[in-house]
DNA sequence: GACTCTATCTCGGTA
DNA sequence: TACCGAGGTAGAGTC
């Protein structure tokens, strides 16, 4: 990784164009080739960038990054007040947990948790307009669809009205109840679930890691 | 700026939980106070990061970073490799020109290239749930709705249907249309537009920026 | 402050 | 490769 500090100006010229006036920055290149230009300030996006993969033309006091699409950075550097090499090496990655796909695997293994009597037809049940997250039969037989989202919104109810509205034209399927699952179900969201015909369910993330499936045959 | 390359251990803690096991990487430290641990590779976004507002506590071998809500990061430097500060300075900022603003604009001021007849009642016309980006009358007098995207996804459809039906509502307007515009419309989107009874049509930013309202007057 | 929408989104999965 | 969806989305604008 190379860490320049330097009183520069920066153009990008691609997807749009974009302009730098002339002030000090750090300019990031990293191992793989990609190029980021940081303020002193504004989180952790960078002012510009390139990712990789491109080709970095140094031309001294100008570098030229190119990628495939023709999409084009190109830095000045008026003065250079600071140049380092560092050696990293590989990064061992990131270790996450408790996004959508845990929360979707802890439901699917205690569709209880969602409401009593509730059992898994299918994860990931495919459709023409996307994959529904969960389609169970409630305790009368009848097919419920589950959408399940780390934080309940609005587009995430419209996606389950969505889903329902295909699963309804597969006849052999029946009515079917739409129940949308969420840590936090927004109002907005509540409301239109509501408006809908949907139940809305909010669940906790760490009790739901606690329950072991057995722990629902007690219902 | 700090810019300090370490070997380190960085755990995050909050709305999910994030784990970096141990490896030399940079730590960023802005004028902000805002943190960013960057590997040396993965385009411009960090492993691990907390914006500003924060604060943090140097305990010397260990860093912990805190915000208002509670979420915590955690950076263990095992070896500290580089450790340097740099004055930057405030950024007069970035310029830019070509994003869905602009886009915007230059339909409103030739809605004949969306279809030809059209002509613009309104750009951003107020409903409650926010501004229609235009709203035309087509060659037959018959009010037309657009939305406007750089790229056309589904979720652009959905907003134009909530506009549509909001404006339904208000029965002055007569039978409401909805065209779809964007760069690329992607083939979920075109599938829901046209289910939704809605036209969809790309236009070109370049050809668009060529015409002047003037050449418009031909068709 | 809360809500809305854009983004050179990034990143991962999958067909 | 392109498409699609999630994101600790971030960031800007509006109310």
């Amino acid at each position: 990784m190379r860490l320049v500090v330097a009183r520069c100006t920066v153009d990008y010229d691609g997807r749009l164009s974009a302009h730098l006036p002339e002030a000090v920055r750090l300019v990031m290149v990293k191992a793989d080739g990609c190029v980021a230009i940081h303020a002193d300030g504004g989180a952790y996006k960078p002012l510009n960038w390139m990712n990789a993969p491109n080709t970095l033309r140094d031309e001294g006091e100008r570098w030229v990054v190119t990628n495939k699409q023709g999409e084009t950075l190109t830095i000045h550097l008026h003065e250079v007040l600071s140049d380092h090499e560092h050696e990293l090496g590989d990064d061992p990655g990131l270790q996450k947990d408790g996004v959508e796909a845990h929360l979707q695997e802890l439901l699917a293994a205690a569709p209880h948790a969602i409401e009593p009597g509730l059992t898994l037809v299918r994860r990931e049940y495919p459709t023409a307009i996307g994959p529904v997250d969960l389609v169970c039969r409630d305790a009368d037989g009848a097919v419920v669809a589950v959408e399940v989202k780390r934080r309940g919104e609005i587009d995430g109810v419209e996606q389950l009205a969505r889903y329902i509205e295909r699963l309804q034209l597969d006849s052999s399927l029946g009515a079917i109840r739409g129940v949308f699952v969420a840590q936090v179900v927004k109002p907005q969201a509540r409301v239109l679930a509501e408006s809908r015909g949907f139940r809305w369910v909010e669940v906790d993330y760490d009790e739901l890691r606690g329950l072991r499936p057995d722990d629902l045959r007690l219902f």
